[in-house]
DNA sequence: CGGCAACTTGACGTTGATCAAGCCATGTGG
DNA sequence: CCACATGGCTTGATCAACGTCAAGTTGCCG
């Protein structure tokens, strides 16, 4: 396997220099969530974890399926998506390093939605009933999960106002700045010039328009200096401040400061 | 104030039949989240509240500000929305009676959305505190408030594929048949004939459209016979499996059937 | 270095937006 | 109980953003 630069960057050199094991990264993520003890912290470090590493495009779970366990996203990228009768396909939701993947199946019968890796991914997988258990003995944990499903509903929305209000443009520059911020909570706040891991057919899935579409786009946006690709295929953020004028950005939404709330 | 056919329709004549005072819709709702207690029930019907009448387009909450009651629907709709920089405006989701309409302020710093009146409409406000305590202290409650969080999230999911990948007759239609079955899982099903409680202003709100093209659409699914309005100025669902194919529409997002999952 | 998936580009089509003028149902005030 | 004001609905003409189709081109990985 071949390690090109982005994908260095995404590693997580520092996963197991806390001492918890696969699941740090995970812990550093709910951390931002809520106030844990360390107690809190290190029975999550004990859960029981299988970890597989899977390539590109592979499934981690159908509409209609019931999960009994929950992916834990510790390198790479996910993303869930649904599809409409004629074929078309949505993606609702894009997961970074970090992120529970649903925790959704520990309340809901069965899932309204697919979801797969976006890129190469590490993944850890944890018994559900596990994280029941764990969230009924530890408040702090139960809030931690509470916490992060609100943010991940308060994404949500704002996707529905950029790909219901905003033109192409600023709907695509919207959604590179909110990658580059989601990605800089717990990893390192990404290099200038870090390249992203969708292609255009995954950004055209996500902000509801076309690759064809997409591609101009992006070489508008390169015009205004705020991409650049020297000729590689994946587009690199050139110029952040660029980006949030174009698209109006506001970080609100993601709630990156909500600690010692409530 | 008149009270026509549609408003009697929504009133909640049994509001109080089951001895749980003003709040019975909400738990009765809640019951539909998880499995609550007889004693789970009664400390929700002894939460303090403040029962106020509402115009509609009252707003209830904005962007940026710091809830310390959660208001809970008791008749009438309300809906959540956001505004662009251009001041287009996206409605990101539709509360329908015995909703409650600000769980998130529990545990998150600053609203990143404004709350709304659709409708005139009958609001219970509960101090958040108290509702944090209940949930601290009853993990029945915890879960059936989480439930009902992942639900909404699952709704706005649907949303972004049906706004995202849907043309404006099927995306119309969708939302529709949403509404029919939203209302049926507390209330009495809702008589076929019954009142869409949105202006067409606010239906392209709903479904980033503009005004205008949902007035053509609405003259399309009369014509096609799924909707009926004889003169009338808002639109009466007419033929509620007419609109399913139309729109292709499976109420699985819904999470209807939930109870006993977990 | 060969094959292919992803990207690129241009010509053209279509859905839904915009603009503008008029209509009419509702509920308010006399 | 009627008249009037008004917000919301209706309709047609025109426009623009984005989609579709199709034919290349190129970086990437094995």
């Amino acid at each position: 396997m071949t390690m090109t630069a982005e994908r260095k960057y995404w590693t997580d050199h520092h996963a197991s220099h806390l001492g918890f094991g696969p699941l740090s990264i995970f812990i550093r993520k709910l951390l931002r969530r809520g106030l844990l003890s360390t107690n809190d912290q290190q029975s999550i470090a004990e859960l029981s974890v299988r970890v597989q590493r899977f390539d590109p495009e592979a499934q981690l779970l159908r509409e209609g399926d019931h999960a009994l366990v929950c992916p834990i996203l510790l390198e790479g990228f996910a993303y869930r998506y649904k599809v409409a009768a004629d074929g078309g396909r949505q993606i609702v939701a894009l997961k970074v390093p970090g992120d529970a993947l649903d925790f959704q199946s520990i309340h809901l019968r069965q899932s309204d939605h697919d979801l797969r890796c976006l890129t190469r991914a590490t993944i850890a997988f944890v018994p559900l009933k596990e994280f029941e258990i764990l969230s009924d003995q530890r408040p702090a944990i139960a809030r931690a999960i509470q916490v992060d499903t609100l943010i991940e509903g308060s994404i949500a929305r704002e996707w529905l106002l950029n790909n219901g209000r905003r033109n192409a443009e600023e709907r695509l520059a919207h959604f590179l700045c909110e990658l580059y911020y989601r990605i800089g909570e717990i990893e390192e706040p990404p290099p200038l010039g870090f390249e992203v891991p969708l292609t255009q057919e995954q950004l055209a899935d996500l902000l509801g328009l076309t690759p064809v579409h997409i591609n101009r786009m992006l070489k508008l946006l390169e015009r205004r200096g705020a991409l650049d690709r020297n000729g590689a295929r994946r587009p690199r953020i050139g110029d952040i401040s660029r980006l949030r004028e174009i698209s109006h950005f506001s970080e609100v939404y993601l709630h990156q400061d909500n600690l010692g709330a409530g």
